[in-house]
DNA sequence: AATGTTATGACACTGGTATGACATGAGATC
DNA sequence: GATCTCATGTCATACCAGTGTCATAACATT
């Protein structure tokens, strides 16, 4: 699954280097989209969502703080400005817009990336992918697949809906309660202790990762690697 | 609540620049730790833990790449480089041993400043919240974990809602009526000695910071940062 | 030194948890 | 529609960790 990420500069040469370097860098870990002017960038913005923006700030219509300003006000995305507005001022200006970064120019284009993509790991950190891992086992939220170690394993629907909650709180102890509440939704007049009878079919499942859910005595239960 | 920084850096007059600047700039907002060697930097990020780091490269002892590969095998804090060496290869490198950030010298120090807030900003987004802390214990209501110096410990149940208690009521004296009245609220009958068992196995849990818990004598305990 | 208070370790027991067998009911298959 | 099959909820039982009690040691206060 490629990142979108959206590069705006008014320069079409350095343009032209930055989205090569990504495309090829990254051997088609990114999308690129590109804008040369202010309103253009806008209206992407409005209209698309991206995982990064790489921002000039002098631009021909709306300026890098103006398009940053219109991202924010939508989305989280993380965002670097590249320019060669080097005062404080401009700086401090654009840190309060929401920007993540600042790269002056001129800049080693290495360095643009792994900054983009220290900041995609750890923006990414919060959303979630579809993805859930938790030591040696993981799950998928597309496929409904779950794997042990990259193994696939049967499981049925009430342990699914089961792990995927713990998978979504890892490490957090889960009392019945809010274990029933989340993943019984619908019908409540159930005995709490069926979140007994379901993690042990659950661990039945997982096999030799079953360790991988513990009891809390007295509290509920979590899910942990290891 | 303060966010905790560690500052490392071998000129002694950068680093009191920087610690004074966090510490006014921010009124509050930071508890600023330092370290003027490697082997310092290595023992405190090992013992404590911290909201954000700011790393030199070049230090007597270890270097800032070992005291960075030393925090993220423990932690996903924030970290920034701030070096002379501004050769592509050392920031590339900066970047693979996990850093979020690189700042060459000389640097803004608001630049360096805004830069942190922004990293924190993201880096929070990611946590859940909502952490009773008191000196080295922490304890999340929302995932019932506790943890010393940032490791996490096994508590039991009793002794988890017993530390909660404490917390909610840090450097106040509870007596053991009072303790029994929140923390067995259920049933009254039991004898008020076993406050004190259970104070006993808490402190057991607790391990080093054991001495946080105060006995107040013929009144009752109390929780303090050492 | 005497007295009251707390720490500590051993022990017993209770209540929470694991587990397997069984009941139920919704779909699938014929 | 009858039957089969499987997922899911309930229950009884056994087990054991966590918790409460107590006796004794250590300590604080006078």
């Amino acid at each position: 699954m490629a990142y979108r990420l959206l590069i705006v500069e008014d320069s079409p040469e350095l343009l032209e280097i930055m989205s090569v370097f990504y495309r090829e860098e990254g051997a088609g870990l990114w999308t690129v989209d590109t804008a040369v002017n202010g309103n253009d960038a806008l209206a992407k913005v409005s209209d698309e969502s991206y995982d990064l923006m790489i921002l000039d700030i002098m631009l021909p219509g709306a300026s890098g703080f103006d398009i940053c300003k219109a991202a924010r006000s939508k989305s989280d995305c993380p965002i670097i400005f590249v320019t060669a507005l080097s005062t404080d001022n401009f700086i401090l200006k654009g840190y309060e817009t929401g920007c993540d970064d600042y790269v002056i120019k001129p800049f080693s284009i290495r360095h643009l990336y792994a900054k983009s993509l220290a900041l995609l790991k750890r923006a990414r950190k919060s959303d979630d992918g579809e993805e859930l891992r938790c030591g040696n086992i993981s799950l998928n939220k597309k496929t409904m697949m779950v794997k042990v170690k990259g193994r696939p394993i049967e499981i049925k629907s009430k342990e699914y809906f089961l792990l995927l909650y713990l998978l979504e709180n890892k490490d957090a102890v889960l009392t019945r309660k809010t274990i029933l509440e989340h993943v019984w939704c619908d019908d409540l007049d159930v005995s709490d202790r069926i979140v007994d009878s379901t993690i042990k079919r659950l661990r039945d499942c997982l096999g030799e990762a079953a360790g991988q859910i513990r009891t809390v005595i007295g509290r509920g239960y979590r899910i942990s690697e290891e």
